[in-house]
DNA sequence: CGAAACTTTGATCTCTGTCAAGATTAGTGG
DNA sequence: CCACTAATCTTGACAGAGATCAAAGTTTCG
């Protein structure tokens, strides 16, 4: 799993911000860690800090009031959980495996980026690339069938991880086979059918924790999400 | 259809926004009408300019290379067709019935937002909006039925257009059926049953350019979207 | 008035969901 | 270290919601 910089003021402000909002940020920060399932916020909970991601993947998802759940996305180092400045959470974040998150005071976060037109354009630019991802997810799941959403995500998900931990021959997937099919949109039945069909094809390998794709299986199916 | 304050700036800074921010933004703004049908702009362009509706409604999509289509949102007066700041449009808009925008000179807008922190403020808010928005979206196309997607559709399509036209008894429905199915995932025989089979049941009366929701359809389905 | 565009309705098919049983992996305590 | 249990994943059989194909009905507009 993703062993890299590691500290979240540092991925999130890149090349970018320069090194006094930087060292801001950092100021800020008091680091966390979680066990895997831990649970960072919840839905509906006042946010009384925010968190920025250092170290592992966290799911940011929705409960429905029967039970459904839409795993909305999974964060990687560098992404802030939720947008800060938001009032309360409008969705939850736990731990996938063992994470270091960044705590935020709220008031002081918003007071920093609201006297920072650097850092507020960070944020802008964070948010903005949310929200294209998001509209490729609906993108895929409005049109995509079974197999397209799994491989979608397998290709979108190398990219992300790729960035992070560059060499790596097969693709980590630390999440459950549920998890990924609440972000998709299907049954975990469909999900493990479908890598089993794509398995049967050698277009991918199951292997314990992760898939490998074989043969340039460079499926250009969707508009590959978030940049 | 909407005809209410109709100019963008003073829509989109609400109460906010100090006057001489509201009045730099006006001085920015060109307004333009395109007749319903007509492209504003197309996905993978070079944003030159940016773009703010002042009246009508707005179907903002992507196509895929077979032809198939996701509407990504429906815009409103008061919203920005994408997100300013951005290099090129990642999505298409075109105009559903006659519409007014305002067009700003991109480099000029992005000036004046890097040095208007208010400005830059209620960017980042609507921003935020857009992506919850997205969100209540994918959890919807994630997890809802047929019928659920309608219904929420119908339901936060009212707010919506309430807040812009607060009287108003049927609910106008501008856009086609088919422009309907592509943004809940749909096929738009799919959508036309829908709306019969909630006919049938006395739940909503389909209207010629609209539909009249009965007795308190009051369906709490999927949480709102946008705000 | 008449043609084109849009919508509704019908009949059938298919993909994915549902229910159920096995297989594999992970975790625990002896 | 192994046996045993619980959790996760895979596979199978079947059913159903929505897609597809096709035709009829309605509205729009020149």
């Amino acid at each position: 799993m993703p062993r890299t910089s590691s500290f979240f003021p540092t991925l999130f402000c890149g090349d970018a911000g320069d090194a006094r909002e930087l060292a801001e940020l950092k100021r800020l920060a008091v680091p966390i860690r979680f066990d895997g399932g831990q649970t960072i916020f919840s839905e509906g909970e006042l946010a009384r800090n925010a968190y920025g991601l250092s170290y592992g993947v966290v799911r940011l998802y929705r409960l429905l009031p029967d039970g459904r759940r839409q795993v909305v996305a999974f964060a990687l180092p560098g992404d802030f959980l939720a947008m800060p400045l938001a009032e309360r959470f409008s969705f939850s974040a736990d731990a996938v495996g063992e994470i270091s998150v960044c705590r935020f005071p709220q008031e002081e976060l918003k007071r920093l980026i609201q006297t920072n037109p650097g850092i507020m354009r960070l944020l802008v630019e964070f948010a903005a690339r949310e929200l294209q991802s998001a509209q490729d997810q609906l993108t895929l799941l409005g049109n995509g069938s079974a197999e397209e959403r799994v491989v979608t995500f397998l290709l979108n998900w190398r990219r992300r991880v790729a960035r992070l931990t560059p060499a790596a021959q097969a693709i980590p997937l630390p999440m459950r086979r549920q998890d990924i099919a609440d972000f998709l949109g299907l049954k975990l039945e469909t999900v493990s059918r479908t890598f089993s069909k794509l398995e049967q094809r050698n277009a991918i390998r199951v292997v314990p924790h992760g898939v490998v794709l074989m043969g340039r299986e460079q499926n250009g199916l969707f508009a590959g999400s978030s940049e």
